[in-house]
DNA sequence: AGTTTTTTTTGCCAAATGGCAAATGATTTC
DNA sequence: GAAATCATTTGCCATTTGGCAAAAAAAACT
């Protein structure tokens, strides 16, 4: 529970009472393998730090097939903000693939916690930049590449993922078949 | 020059001073055909604001062939961020594609903007939020499909660009070779 | 250990894409 | 309007990838 401060602490500053304030209203959640937290088409109900843990983003396409989107491993917020700040259906699931440990605030909590801390947007507003700009840059690298040098960014970008998820995972975010990827394994092995 | 604060004042409010300040840095800056706002390997030394015209955003890969990362179309936070704020070289291209109106600010007067008004550092928070989601959600979609529907999105995404711009930035835009795109035109038509 | 169940690898073939160079078409320039 | 320049299409063939189903391997369960 005391990792969040700290973490929330680099994207700007708190005095000792807002701290407490948000330490109080922070609720610990530990998520089992493949247990979700958020699920596409709910609502999103709760502002989440991933403190610890792995967590998958996918999503349902037109055509009924899951489409893994991104891994999340490092500190990150979790939720799904268009779902959250306004009450639509969420367009993404939010799956534990390891043990996960969460930081979680409800909707209301959260809300008075903005109206009590105001700095708390602008911390939101930065991590999500951040955490943006992570994104747009490993998703630009999967674009122009072949399936071969996807993979092998992928093992440079996750190196301690490769054991521990289905290979379905990493293919759908790669954005190749399965198949596909197993020949690719075979060939760089 | 004036449409500028309108679109500022859609992600935070200012009051009058504030506004005349940011008026009185302001510089239009109109770029022609081809023209580059900010080139990779120098420091941004400009903060622009897209609006009107088209910029692409290309970078040069490691085999020296050169790569449209993305469109800019719409009104948009123009530089390269990481360089503006670190005086670290850009990594990216920032070129008109069309005749383009910008309004920049000089490294100089943007700090003191930012001193003078605290408040635009949440703006331009909340300005990039908004970028980057966006840009997320187009990259994802790139990723998972072959070659005909990325092509198929892109003309809904970007309707009015198709026949303003070389084949090739597109084809480097959608991961696919040009010949690739000549032969999946020639299906779609 | 033996039986399910799940995950990964293969085989087979069709379809999509890449690479390269030449041909065609469009635009600019003088 | 002819020449030169630039952009797009096409041909040819090698390589990659997809789709599907079966086989093999690994993991989970009893």
């Amino acid at each position: 529970m005391e990792e969040l401060i700290p973490y929330i602490l680099q994207f700007g500053k708190l005095n000792q009472e807002q701290i407490d304030l948000i330490s109080k209203k922070a609720k610990a959640l530990d998520l089992g393998k493949d247990a979700y937290f958020s699920e596409a088409g709910k609502i999103a109900r709760q502002f989440g730090f991933l403190m610890k843990g792995v967590i998958r983003v996918c999503s349902i396409d037109d055509e009924g097939k899951e489409l893994t989107k991104y891994f999340i491993e490092e500190e990150s917020i979790l939720t799904d903000l268009n779902s959250f700040d306004n009450k639509a259906p969420a367009t993404v699931y939010l799956q534990a693939i390891t043990e996960c440990k969460i930081i979680a605030f409800s909707k209301q909590d959260w809300e008075e916690l903005k109206n009590a801390i105001p700095e708390l947007d602008n911390i939101v507003n930065k991590i999500i930049s951040k955490l943006m700009f992570q994104k747009v840059r490993r998703l630009s690298a999967l674009v122009s590449e072949d399936g071969s040098t996807r993979y092998l960014n992928f093992l440079e970008l996750y190196p301690n993922l490769v054991n521990r998820i289905p290979l379905s995972y990493i293919a759908s975010y790669l954005g190749i078949t399965q198949s596909s990827l197993s020949r690719i394994r075979k060939t760089i092995l």
